[in-house]
DNA sequence: GATGAATGAGCTTTCATTCAT
DNA sequence: GATGAATGAAAGCTCATTCAT
């Protein structure tokens, strides 16, 4: 399993083996398919926008439920990277002195993940309902590698008490939904433009109010 | 605005002036708008589920999209009705002497509310990223709507000390978050067959520490 | 399976089943499929030459190849029909003084046949050997029950010392191969127009011809 | 004309001329035409089977149909070669004392043709009802050579009082309509696998049967 | 009101063929 | 010679919508 996430990923990241085409079909998909949802996306409007005739996505995709697998595995794989990869980064592998610091390097790396992925984590979301392969897959690498490895780190937190005396996954729960909510607030800030900037949410007083909101909500 | 409110609500509850076919092809074309999504079903199979000629649908529905609006705007309406209809239900109305007395309320109300209205949720759901209308009108009326009712409540227990100094707008995104997260896990476990219990969550358990989570989080 | 067989020739000789432009379909196909062959034959052009959308097909006939096979079985269930269904026609039914009256019988018969289902008969020729389910038919129903038929009569004109000690089935063959080269040779010279009428059979020498050559290739 | 068969005939037994590249286009051809049929292959899967790049067929055969020709035409070639090359094998050189012998002579020749060339007589047979050159060039050459041969021969075994006083035409048919059914028995017996060897003929029986059956039925 | 046959635009997919490398 | 990416025309098929009955 592993041997294919690192394949995934080197496959991913060594994009030498597509063609230009290829690239730009992609592109194209990614676009139209957070757009217009992916049953709603015609393999016509991806070709036009991609500069590329519609048999060229046929040669490289052999169908347009495959195009959309290709474009959502890679982020899969990336997604839950950082929890099967050991030294992948440095959230779990630096030393966190307390639960609170261990939070705010989540919240930086989750925020920087989906800025960079926007529009596939949208797609993802979108199709997961519709798709039971990725439903599958999702429950299977990516809640259980992340619980796991966050189990790890709590247990710590709990026996130093600093924690509450939760269930790992109540305390993963908890702080995924309290987290949850502040990322997808700095991502609808973002799609506002200037002449809405009244409406936005004072990001920095968020991000503290929430931060603090779960540390006392897990305080023991 | 209040007064097309209690139309629709009325319409709805009052289903006498619906036909029998009319209510077959809402009840067919909201399983299967859940089952494959808005833009992958077809009138088609709508008709057959329901039992009626393809033609009948356009009879009652002008389009397709009539249609899926049809299902929406009542479940949308409903939403909101403890909201903005006074005496609708108790939740706000009845005296609560304590924030957690509110969230345990709003639990069971909510939970109510979505099974009830799961299916149509989940279309609601899928479909407001595609439908700028939608989108409008959610944010027009549900949003506005609610922060408005809670906001008064929510400035009592504020002024009372129960709750820490923040925005209005913190206490009801963080209330809501944990809310949510477990409503869905309560759902996620019914959706699990007999075979599967041996892997739910323990529903008393996560809602005693998602309420304590958030008192305790939100204490001043 | 009698029944079956009653049914399909019933279904197609009661034709008010079908509506006027799913007939003017089945007559495109045919002449369609006759003339190319079926994989060579595009729906698009059997909608033009029925005069229909191409639509209209699919909606009578889920796909290309169902399209096929409601043209085929019809004709395969009367090929047989003679065979399986008592008093059918006289064929067989007549007593036979000889086995010659028989064979210009069966040639009558078979030529008409042949001549009313022309184009059908080409097209189940040629896609017999890339539908193995048509095989498998063919085989099960068409040759078990002639060949059963044929046994008993055959017999009778063996015992009364009329034919060759033979078993039944080579009996058949020979029969059956003569005759059908003198049928081809038939067909073939109606397929000439006038002008190459000089390089047509003798039709009438050469049935009897073919008569004279099974007779006495069969004689005991 | 001859010259032309000539080369034929050497080109395709001396096949030096050919890349292994081209002889494995070839092979694969004749499989997958023989297997779907020749408008239902794609260069694609040809070109798959083959092991080479699909742009690799076009450089030797300029299109699809050109590959058709290409594998039908030497087979076809061959066909006749008995015909029409003196000396090419004995069939018609030796001398034969009966017509008895030359049917026995003709079906070890014609099975042993048939077994050789078996995928390419089928293409070549499916093909030729759509192919309008293909049927000039067989009644031209193959029919017309076949027919001035053969009457050689029967005009010499009519004149000794072996033959009935019918036109050479006449003979030719009911003599091939005869061999042909016993050959393909034959071939269809060899497609059948082991476990079905119960419902075979038995071939030396009906082989003797066929000759016999000719040989009375054409006797004077 | 209800039907379902018919439509035609548009969908995904296939394919023989071309051509720069 | 050989490759295989790219093409675009055409294939089979789907679908929301219309309309005569």
């Amino acid at each position: 399993m592993e041997q294919w996430m690192e394949e995934l990923l080197l496959a991913d990241g060594d994009e030498t083996k597509m063609t230009e085409k290829q690239a730009k079909i992609l592109e194209a998909a990614i676009a139209v398919f957070a757009e217009k949802g992916f049953a709603s996306s015609s393999t016509n409007e991806i070709a036009q926008r991609a500069g590329v005739a519609e048999g060229t996505i046929f040669r490289h995709y052999k169908t347009k439920k495959d195009l959309l697998l290709s474009i959502v595995a890679p982020t899969l794989a990336k997604f839950i990277a950082p929890f099967v990869l050991r030294d992948f980064n440095q959230i779990f592998d630096a030393e966190y002195n307390s639960y609170e610091e261990l939070l705010r390097a989540i919240i930086v790396n989750r925020i920087e993940f989906l800025n960079k992925h926007k529009r596939v984590l949208k797609i993802l979301v979108q199709e997961i309902p519709f798709h039971p392969d990725l439903q599958e897959q999702m429950k299977k690498f990516v809640l259980a590698k992340v619980l796991e490895r966050f189990g790890v780190i709590i247990a710590k937190f709990k026996a130093s008490g600093q924690l509450a005396d939760l269930p790992v996954a109540t305390i993963v729960r908890l702080t995924a939904s309290g987290i949850v909510s502040y990322v997808l607030l700095y991502v609808y800030n973002q799609s506002l433009d200037k002449r809405q900037k009244s409406v936005q949410w004072d990001e920095d007083g968020e991000r503290e109010a929430t931060i603090r909101f779960i540390m006392k909500g897990l305080a023991p």
